[in-house]
DNA sequence: TCTGGGGTCCTAGGACCC
DNA sequence: TCTGGGGTCCTAGGACCC
């Protein structure tokens, strides 16, 4: 049997703001877009604790989270502080965090920023497993001056389920025999790939909880496609996947929302040489093998939030940024006119990515 | 309320080939 | 006359995750 373990950060950019800026401490604070004083563009990247009480959240957009902030305010709270992402230092604060995790062993999974899957299958018992994630929380804490919260079970479902649990700080271990009625009473949300268009779809039948969705048959999940036999065994508890220690890049984009919607296709030109310019620098950074990345896809957001997306690919990588650019630029002019734009709407968004074939 | 930016994976249809 | 079957590549869109 094995034993997996799910470390993930408590509210991680926000943490790292308030552990650097001493001002910040004990405050409600909001990483996230520019509010502009109520009329930013953008959401919510991450709220800590103290901002949570007032009902601010991530991905939540930014000028309602001013909005929250000011009602907490005229209310006697305390105001909120609103600050940009420090996404380098992120970046580096997560590589010490992994680092210290790989004190403990080598395998493994750096699934995002702020997260982390690993194997503590040579414990040899629970308790055991649970000391150790006891140790590394201890010295994230001691080195990082930050909290995490981890859940141990049987596979990465079950560990990534239980590490939500009791954040923040929290430590959840779900044993063999607990995990089907650790699963049943919760929302059906909570299995990872279950969004808010399949909760949607299954409330309206009348499947609210895990213990709902468990009455159905196997057959019952063929609408679902390839993936319906993978949810049949997930509600189960049931999830043989690896912990992968690499992942390789399948693409790599840029996409800025303007901060008003644009029509000058002189200026959409322009950002789009900014974008294509900074893809093809972080292109040129990837270490990976890069012969199959043929395929340029650009992104445009209309200012009624409508999204198209275009795509072509060579023969062979572009080999330049000017080339990558004119690529870009060839799939963006039908955006200009009636071919791919009759009522000439404005532009939100515009973006661009290189992909693997 | 008005919806970021970085990604991954899946589906489906059409073109094309044998 | 009335139209296979499988495989691969390409394109577009959508759901999802952090």
């Amino acid at each position: 049997m094995r034993i997996i373990a799910h470390l993930d950060m408590d509210a991680f950019f926000a943490a790292v703001e308030e552990r650097d800026n001493p001002r910040f401490k004990g405050k409600p604070i909001v990483v996230g877009a520019d509010p502009v004083g109520g009329k930013g563009r953008g959401v919510v990247s991450t709220a800590n604790y103290v901002a949570r009480k007032y009902g601010i959240h991530s991905a939540m957009p930014i000028s309602t989270a001013w909005r929250l902030a000011e009602a907490a305010r005229k209310r006697g709270e305390t105001a909120a502080i609103f600050t940009g992402g420090h996404f380098e230092k992120y970046g580096k604060v997560s590589a010490e965090i992994m680092d210290i995790i790989r004190g403990y062993t080598p395998l493994v999974e750096e699934s995002s920023i702020d997260e982390a899957y690993f194997d503590l299958s040579s414990a040899e018992s629970w308790e055991q497993a649970k000391e150790i994630a006891q140790k590394i929380k201890t010295e994230i804490k001691d080195k990082e001056r930050l909290t995490a919260s981890v859940g141990i079970g049987t596979n990465k479902l079950i560990a990534k389920i239980a590490s939500d649990m009791q954040k923040p700080d929290g430590l959840t271990l779900v044993t063999e025999e607990q995990a089907e009625s650790f699963l049943e009473p919760l929302s059906v949300r909570k299995i990872p790939g279950i969004g808010p268009k399949t909760e949607l779809l299954l409330a309206k039948q009348g499947v609210k909880t895990i213990k709902d969705l468990k009455k159905w048959k196997r057959e019952e999940f063929e609408d679902f496609g390839g993936w319906g036999n993978e949810l049949y065994n997930r509600i189960r508890g049931k999830d043989e996947s690896p912990i992968v220690l690499e992942y390789e890049t399948k693409s790599v984009g840029e996409q800025e929302t303007f901060p008003e919607d644009v029509a000058d296709a002189a200026k959409i030109t322009e950002t789009m040489r900014v974008l294509s310019d900074s893809v093809w620098r972080s292109f040129g950074k990837l270490k990976d093998d890069k012969k199959d990345f043929r395929t340029v896809v650009i992104t445009v957001r209309f200012a009624d939030f409508e999204t198209k997306t275009k795509s072509h690919t060579l023969k062979n990588i572009p080999k330049s940024a000017d080339e990558f650019y004119f690529e870009a630029i060839k799939l963006l002019l039908p955006f200009f006119d009636k071919r791919e734009n009759p009522k000439h709407k404005k532009f939100r968004l515009i973006g661009v990515r290189i992909v693997k074939h």
